[in-house]
DNA sequence: TCACGCTTTCATTAAAAACTGAAAGTAATG
DNA sequence: CATTACTTTCAGTTTTTAATGAAAGCGTGA
């Protein structure tokens, strides 16, 4: 067995393991969430054999992994002077987290279902009864939504956490 | 091949396959996705047999997909006098679609997450220094944002649409 | 009670996604 | 320019997830 870790260190396993769990429900693949967890709660940027060993998986995965996570920006690449290696560090503050995994998800996913919603709307504008007007009009709906959607993310995503948070205090209050 | 179609029917077409595969980066089964798409543009309530033919799957795909969609509140079930089968319809309208699904995440993947995330904050609690303490701190962290976006969801959700509009109007004013 | 019409389950198969490990690529260094 | 120290790719494999279709279940009404 591999030896004595400080309680903390325990704990982190608990959380690794656990999150990567979490992210398979939530369609993240297992060792991505694992890296990240294990990157969100590192002293120190750790590099690919780093990371291999802790979670005990294969180089092609570590590295596919670590890329992926810098390519949703929530790692960044650290180099050390007279050191070759990459070293991965993840952003630990929340609400950056926040922001760009929303900018993430909105255009990976969010502007390409407006795309469909107008392009069905489009086909269908000249609908004027019936079943074809409701299709119409169905479309239009999820296409405001979403959009109005798209605006008040804009505007969160702009913010600087103070004043979003005194203005969600706002709407609790 | 089979009957052509009103032109409003083949962009319903094109939306239900696209919604399908936007569902599966999302993490939707893609014949879930299908179905919803299939449902939420359908002018009258379908049976099994409606969606089988229609997005020509088995017998077993459609029941499962379907009872999931009920069981995500975003499909009803219809019965008609005189006719034993059940019908499905799905909830139309948008606002009510964005709460039933903000509910459904909330519970299923941000419950768990704080769980996880007080437990690991409770485990390191006596940490007073170094990484152990910023190890603790960031569990924290994590989980006051979470829990905090908890309250702002319920809020929202306990919210009619038009009021929810306006509020939301305001931010962007 | 049995036959019918529909719903549900589930063992099996198919498809998709994730992971491995080894080989190829790259660039800094002596 | 050759070695070294890494990074990157990718064909093959494993694992996971989704879909099939046939059988079992269930309740109604003849």
């Amino acid at each position: 067995m591999s030896k004595e870790l400080p309680e903390w260190e325990k704990a982190r396993e608990e959380f690794v393991v656990q999150w990567g769990s979490l992210g398979t429900q939530w369609g993240i693949p297992r060792t991505m969430a694992q890296i990240h967890a294990l990157l969100m709660t590192a002293p120190e940027p750790m590099c690919t054999d780093d990371v291999m060993e802790r979670l005990e998986i294969s180089r092609g995965n570590a590295h596919t992994n670590l890329k992926d996570l810098v390519g949703w920006n929530l790692v960044r690449i650290i180099t050390k002077k007279g050191d070759r290696k990459e070293y991965f560090e993840a952003e630990k503050d929340v609400w950056k987290i926040f922001i760009t995994i929303s900018k993430e998800r909105k255009r990976r996913e969010i502007e390409p279902a407006i795309h469909l919603l107008r392009d069905c709307a489009a086909r269908t504008k000249d609908e004027a009864t019936g079943p074809g007007k409701d299709f119409h009009q169905q479309m239009q709906d999820l296409d405001e939504f979403l959009s109005f959607g798209v605006k008040v993310a804009d505007t969160v995503i702009s913010m600087k956490h103070a004043s979003a948070l005194q203005w969600a205090m706002r709407l609790l209050g």
